[in-house]
DNA sequence: AAACTGACTAATA
DNA sequence: CTATTAGCCAGTT
């Protein structure tokens, strides 16, 4: 249901630029634990043109989540290397450094 | 109603 | 460090 996906998209609105966030704890701050996995499918089925950061939200190991895919796991790594953010190797960024901390 | 599907996660080996 | 596994839950078939 889109409305519900609502709630998600307001939180990812609201990360920074140069920091990401997981999907776990966008679900969270959305006030809707436990529902990563559904934090990923609005992403997902967002359409093109909205003002929405998907680009910032990685999985909990500060990884980009694309299994399949691959190429738009590049464009998705392009944008975040625009922001200043560092990858460590091929696929992951120190979420140490670069977790949003939420309020 | 039942099975299947994920841009997921935490725990375990 | 990687790999596997069980748990997760709204939508879809």
């Amino acid at each position: 249901m889109r409305s519900l996906y609502r709630r998600f998209y307001d939180i990812v609105r609201k990360i920074p630029r140069g920091r990401v966030a997981t999907y776990g704890q966008v679900a969270r701050l959305a006030g809707m634990p436990r529902h990563a996995r559904h934090v990923g499918y609005a992403l997902a089925m967002l359409p093109d043109g909205e003002a929405v950061p998907w680009h910032r939200v990685l999985n909990s190991k500060g990884e980009i989540s694309f299994r399949d895919h691959p190429d738009s796991a590049r464009h998705q790594r392009a944008l975040l290397e625009r922001e200043r953010v560092v990858f460590r190797g091929e696929k992951r960024i120190s979420l140490k450094r670069f977790q949003w901390k939420s309020e």
